[in-house]
DNA sequence: TGGTAATCTTGACGCCGTCAAGATTTGCGT
DNA sequence: ACGCAAATCTTGACGGCGTCAAGATTACCA
């Protein structure tokens, strides 16, 4: 396959593809349109055909981001059925974990490219859809008595906040070094949960795969 | 005063100043640094008498906003001596605010300007010295039994976490409408804290000043 | 099968960050 | 007080950028 034919047959998908991969190892000031389109075998102009501007290519790959970040979270939170606190943990764990693995996509994603202009509908599921699988982890840690009742939406957001503060100040190197030599980010995870939950975590319920 | 001179005086700080100006209005694909010297009445290549390059003078309004920042809630923070609780619920007001009050320089000073090539030292200190004030606001809350005993410091990452989220998710607009339409933001700060606190807050504890 | 729409290329425009060379001013050592 | 080196600012140039217009090539449907 790959042939090369004047008409690409999947340019749209592969641009996003191509602009992932530039942004992870050029970071947001690298990534140009002209570049994007060049590691996909196409003139400079040729994304014009796909996306209207920049803005909105960049929306295409924060969307994308988004959606890898959704299913890492539900693969790992799928491994512990009727296990609501290792399901708030481990879905914890995998937003951390997501955000150090590609900081530039994370940011990029998290970072307001969406810029109040337009809205872009496809970013905005993702992040329904997201929000909803916090919901319902929260609802069910509630019912097994992990979390203090009261409307889940609102914990859920603030177990979010807590989970995207720590993601978004470690990718920032944000986070006192103090802390940082002192216990392992998957201890301060647990550690930030612990000031939420009305159990007491300890590292040992929280054992890494493999 | 600012007589038209060959040399400007104190153009350094005129640039941080006009780059966060043009930072507010136009956000961050706005600023140039040839609008910069523009609007500080100076040639396109004068900022580089002062800074190398692009990159840094975007340090330096970030360490501007950070300073900015650090000042609008040891303001807030003084107004309640001697009351931990209230001190710890108006830093993280006066963080969530300013935030709110101008979404571009806080962003810029939060998403990775340093982009891990050099460090910043000014940026560094004002980092340090913002995490110093959390970490003896919670070693306070924690001598009045307001928040859990322990390490001080990884206590105060975990509130400053979670503040930080609240903000970044704020400006984002990713927080679900349906709990923004049923509560203020000042009231979500309050249910966010809660969590994390011994007490129960309640918003009638921390009326609005004026 | 023919023509229209989709896709891609080429070329151009102005703005951008950056550098080199030169003009102007400051300020320090003597 | 003077002169000169350093600091500051201007001008001009370069390539890369986002974007648009015109044209070439291909796909698809009536």
């Amino acid at each position: 396959m790959a042939e090369k034919k004047y008409h690409h047959g999947d340019l749209k998908n592969a641009l996003i593809e191509a602009g992932a991969e530039i942004l992870s190892k050029e970071g947001v000031n690298g990534l140009s349109l002209r570049k994007v389109a060049s590691k996909a075998g196409v003139s400079h102009a040729a994304p014009y055909a796909h996306f209207p501007d920049k803005q909105t290519l960049i929306a295409a790959i924060s969307t994308e981001g988004y959606r890898r970040l959704y299913e890492h979270i539900d693969a790992a939170v799928q491994k512990h059925p009727d296990d609501p606190l290792r399901e708030l943990f481990e879905a914890a764990w995998a937003y951390i974990s997501f955000a150090m693995s590609d900081p530039a996509h994370f940011k990029v994603t998290f970072s307001g490219v969406v810029e109040k202009e337009k809205d872009y509908p496809a970013f905005v599921e993702m992040s329904k859809k997201s929000f909803g699988l916090v919901v319902r982890i929260v609802t069910d840690c509630q019912a097994a008595g992990i979390l203090k009742p009261g409307p889940a939406e609102v914990t859920a957001v603030s177990v979010w906040s807590l989970v995207h503060g720590i993601a978004s100040l470690l990718i920032e190197d944000q986070i006192s070094h103090t802390v940082l030599d002192r216990m392992s980010v998957r201890e301060l995870v647990i550690f930030g949960l612990n000031q939420t939950t009305l159990v007491e975590l300890t590292p040992d319920q929280f054992p890494l795969p493999d």
